[in-house]
DNA sequence: TATTATACATACATTGTTGTTTGTAACTTA
DNA sequence: TAAGTTACAAACAACAATGTATGTATAATA
């Protein structure tokens, strides 16, 4: 009994967008159907066909909420301008480790990023984004180590740029083992001690 | 104008094996067709149909040949059996990091497992295959640990194991990085100093 | 309150892909 | 050298998914 309320399909559109996730965390992008999606959120692909232009249009919405999240979360713990910028990154890269365990929505849309599509054809311009967003969060991580440098807690041969792309490297692989390993990997037990292993002989 | 014989039609297997390569590295695993496939190697899908039951199998036997590659380098690479197992481990991921770049095969074959698949549904098998390559290379980057500790390279306080997953994290890391954000990495000159900030603190 | 735009559902036409089946020329082997 | 088997090619049938076009009840609006 259309039609709704705006409220209403602003609902319906998010339901579409969990139903989504769900459905491209079980079957891949590529594999599942609008008429999956349709299925798992209980309306009919019309609905889908009215709020999306097609399913590359409803996995950019995923990807652009997943995407903001780190450098939001970086930026923020940034504002704290803390007298120990390593221990503090640390501590921070730790927590994204731990978090990840704990967040079923996180790990899902990750599972989905860097398991269950493909990048190929028009897909490639979502990795034109998250390269963007590769040089932001390492010019991010690079804040803390200039900072670090400052106080005199780094050598000085040490370049922050390399730096901050050797732990994001170090970070993205960690999270990549653990998604694809899944579950052989535990970051509550393990992750303390891999992000230790990275800072240890630096503060 | 069949039938071809025995080595011809290895030959067309190989044939089509490489053809799978370039097409699944254009258009990805799943939406390369058999047609696609058929059309690059210049026959029908019926002499894939003969070779292969279905695109799972072709995209298994690439998977198979592309996975016995790491571990027995590093196999290799322990049978010398170096005085100094920091230095000399250091020297084969380093190695092995710029071979990466020259390497066309190996970086399609790497872009397409980590790039330009879905592992969802029959493609998770492959996942497990890869967990237990993960572990056999854990072990064998640990063999170098426990040397080095014999010989007094390395803190008591570290765990072969644990600093042998990092390791693999921290090149997965560099390798998908390299890979997803190509061509921006130059693995030839950060290669080198990404591999020596890991080790810089041990030997 | 009449009208228009919205928020969908339903139905349709097209296409691409898959697995299978059938056909066939030539290699092999007894 | 004939029979059987191999290594494919070509044709077929069936489906599944996509995009679009149409229908429609209702909210918004003037």
């Amino acid at each position: 009994m259309p039609r709704r309320t705006k409220a209403e399909a602003l609902e319906t559109r998010n339901t579409i967008l969990d139903a989504a996730i769900d459905v491209f965390f079980e079957k891949g992008v590529n594999s599942s159907s609008l008429n999956d999606i349709a299925r798992k959120a209980k309306v009919t692909r019309g609905a889908i066909y009215w709020h999306f232009k097609n399913k590359l249009h409803i996995f950019s919405a995923l990807h652009d909420q997943l995407h903001s999240y780190l450098a939001d979360t970086i930026f923020n713990d940034l504002q704290n301008d803390p007298p120990h910028p390593l221990l503090q990154l640390e501590r921070l890269c730790t927590e994204l480790l731990i978090e990840l365990q704990h967040d079923q929505n996180r790990f899902k849309a990750l599972s989905i990023v860097y398991l269950r599509c493909d990048y190929s054809g028009e897909m490639g311009q979502f990795l034109e984004q998250q390269n963007i967003n590769r040089q932001r969060t390492i010019n991010l991580f690079s804040r803390y180590f200039e900072r670090a440098k400052l106080h005199g807690h780094l050598p000085n041969d040490i370049n922050p740029q390399t730096l901050s792309a050797a732990l994001l490297a170090y970070i993205s692989g960690i999270v990549i083992e653990f998604i694809r390993s899944h579950p052989a990997i535990d970051l509550d037990a393990e992750g303390p001690g891999f992000m230790r292993l990275f800072f240890r002989n630096m503060g």
